[in-house]
DNA sequence: TGATATATTCGGCATTATCCGAATATACTG
DNA sequence: CAGTATATTCGGATAATGCCGAATATATCA
């Protein structure tokens, strides 16, 4: 007699459980500007005990190949999932889940944020050239607000650089120190 | 003789300076997941030096004015610019750009991020009930994955709070500290 | 309350995003 | 290098989004 005869509800509790969390990642990919889909096949990955190959993922999620390839490309380019060889499969892609989102948000900050940063402060820069010297007083008064705006990407830019350089233990151990004083 | 006869570009100078900012904002509308006409509304409140109506609004972007009606609405929520009142003006609603993006971010995750962890955080304790006590590997496993998610999330939590809570210069401080460190 | 100025909502059209299956490209193996 | 297993790309169908103008709702003031 197997599991399922001795206690017939394991396999549906653990079903429940696993699409519970499923549904909070869907949830989750959606506030962030990702599909749902997304979310349902990064949680595929988290829960797997050992790397999945696109068919596999197809198999579970039941989309088609095409979207499973491009979603898992996209969610790569995100540090979100990490594709992986196995020696011996030739070349068969193996994907998993990264389970420490603060990597993920660093990397965020590294690729996307700073890049937008960088041009920006780029814009600006462009734009106090076409200012500096008018005179003229609306020009004078854009020119102040576009460097305080500058200042503000200054200090971001730091922010971020100090962000991605930092474990999260490290930053959690600073900030607690900053909550008691 | 004015302005424009003595130096013919002045405009155009301010005008080119503007538009590179406003483009700029535009893209960054793009990388945070709004649209960019999001990023071209808020570009003229930031510019404006009094607050502006719905049709100074129209009137410069040349959006429709339902356009910029829900627009502005979306901002508002986001933080993103604010919308006031002005005596003797009736039902006439005015808006201003925030320009201090720290607190806009802090709204982000005081509204969006903190929801988004909470559930997430009810959905992991939902499924921990499924699985408890379950006498099954898979689902041992399973359990074990969701309580490091969840204490993963209780980091966050605690982390939210603590940036939700202090400003933009206490925190810099800090984190110059412990670059130094 | 009625008149007026303003804001929001709604249906529709155009554009974009998602997802699919088929076709193509690519990497590995013998 | 041919053959095979795998991944990616492409065109098309469908759903979602952005934007509009007209219709409706709402707030203020006489």
């Amino acid at each position: 007699m197997d599991d399922s005869d001795q206690e017939p509800d394991i396999d549906e509790r653990r079903e429940r459980a696993r699409e519970e969390v499923l549904d909070a990642m869907e949830r989750a990919a959606e506030i962030y500007g990702l599909s749902r889909s997304y979310g349902r096949l990064y949680g595929l990955l988290f829960f797997a005990e050992e790397p999945m190959s696109l068919d596999d993922l197809v198999e579970r999620s039941e989309y088609a190949k095409s979207t499973v390839s491009t979603a898992m490309n996209s969610l790569q380019r995100l540090h979100l999932v990490h594709r992986r060889s196995i020696p011996g499969e030739g070349k068969k892609a193996f994907y998993e889940a990264e389970r420490d989102f603060w990597t993920v948000f660093q990397e965020f900050l590294r690729r996307e944020v700073r890049r937008e940063v960088d041009t920006m402060i780029r814009s600006l820069d462009r734009a106090e050239q076409h200012l500096d010297g008018l005179d003229d007083e609306q020009a004078q008064r854009d020119l102040e607000k576009i460097r305080q705006l500058r200042r503000m990407y200054d200090r971001s830019q730091s922010l971020i650089d100090i962000l991605t350089s930092s474990s999260l233990d490290r930053l959690a151990g600073l900030l607690e120190r900053l909550r008691r004083d």
